[in-house]
DNA sequence: ACCTGAACACCGTTCAAGT
DNA sequence: ACCTGAACACCGTTCAAGT
């Protein structure tokens, strides 16, 4: 006869987050999502096939996530959802620094699946460019700037990197303001 | 009588290198670095004070070699030096992309060696700023730009991230056009 | 002063056995 | 069908002992 099931891959993939938004990846192991979720360490085995996969799913949930927090920034015109969109993404990275370090973190190559929610998670961007009338010629490379611009300047935000002093905030602004130029 | 040293904490660095270049953070356990050094994992803690110690000395060291490698990058003008420099960026994380995950792995908030380092790394870049005569209110804004385009893109071309085909040489070209344009 | 062996708690993973 | 206990190789780290 089957045993009930305690637990489900999604409620793995919800404790998996909250450990990381706590401690980082190095918070997620074995032991410590099954012991949240009232089971042993083997038998997450279960539900995934090994912790990158366990790690994989959180990124793919997490960047849902981010898709579902950038597609509900306002602005009068494309270019000012433009910038909310950034604004979003910033604000989604900073309030909860180690979480976001679970993204990018692997190389995603011969990950289709992945690959579509990088896709996606691309998207509300894409829409705005667009919808800016931005030349089609022109809209791939315009999206990877401010993608580029936007996890660079918060991996490095979040790493402490920048170092000189001066405003974060104004000059993630003038960074926007000076990609956006064309629009 | 004291025992000779058998390493040096460069020694290990250098390792750690080389085991990071090959396999990523995760190759570079203190096991692998001991057994290469030619000791015993015990004795790595004479050298460092821990596994993290040894991550952040591979780091400063990276880094510093990272600066060296973008101040021999060469150009007629101040602004074609600074495209020089991204490209020897860009080259220098794609030439070994796992070792390139080494760098602001961690938050270096409390490490005054380790922001040193940060600054130090980002100098080449400041100077030829300056050197294009761009008016000191706007130096920081437009480093810090070109810093977080430079890290945000490498990494994401890294993580196979941009997945919607085009050349990411014409997209890093572009990007840098847009973000120079005020040169 | 540096290196070692033994020990510890923890980690990811496998697998046969339980329901 | 899912869960468990026992086992394995490995990991970072400590420490007393060796030279």
């Amino acid at each position: 006869m089957p045993t009930p099931a305690k637990t489900s891959a999604d409620e793995l993939v919800a404790i998996g987050i909250a450990l990381a938004t706590e401690g980082g990846v190095d918070a997620v192991t074995i032991a410590s999502v099954a012991k949240e979720a009232g089971i042993k360490g083997p038998s997450l085995y279960k539900h995934f096939a090994d912790r990158e996969a366990l790690l994989t799913a959180i990124e793919s949930t997490l960047l849902g996530e981010l898709e579902a927090t950038l597609r509900k920034a306002r602005g009068r015109t494309p270019r000012q959802r433009i910038i909310a969109i950034a604004h979003a993404y910033r604000a989604f990275a900073k309030s909860a620094p180690r979480r976001y370090g679970m993204l990018y973190r692997k190389s995603a190559a011969g990950n289709a699946a992945l690959g579509e929610v990088y896709r996606a998670s691309s998207r509300p961007l894409f829409d705005e460019i667009d919808a800016a009338g931005v030349p089609p010629a022109r809209t791939l490379n315009l999206a990877r700037n401010l993608v580029a611009f936007m996890h660079g300047f918060v991996s490095m935000e979040i790493a402490h990197a920048f170092r000189l002093g001066g405003s974060l905030d104004e000059a993630f602004a003038a960074g926007l303001d000076t990609i956006l130029a064309e629009l």
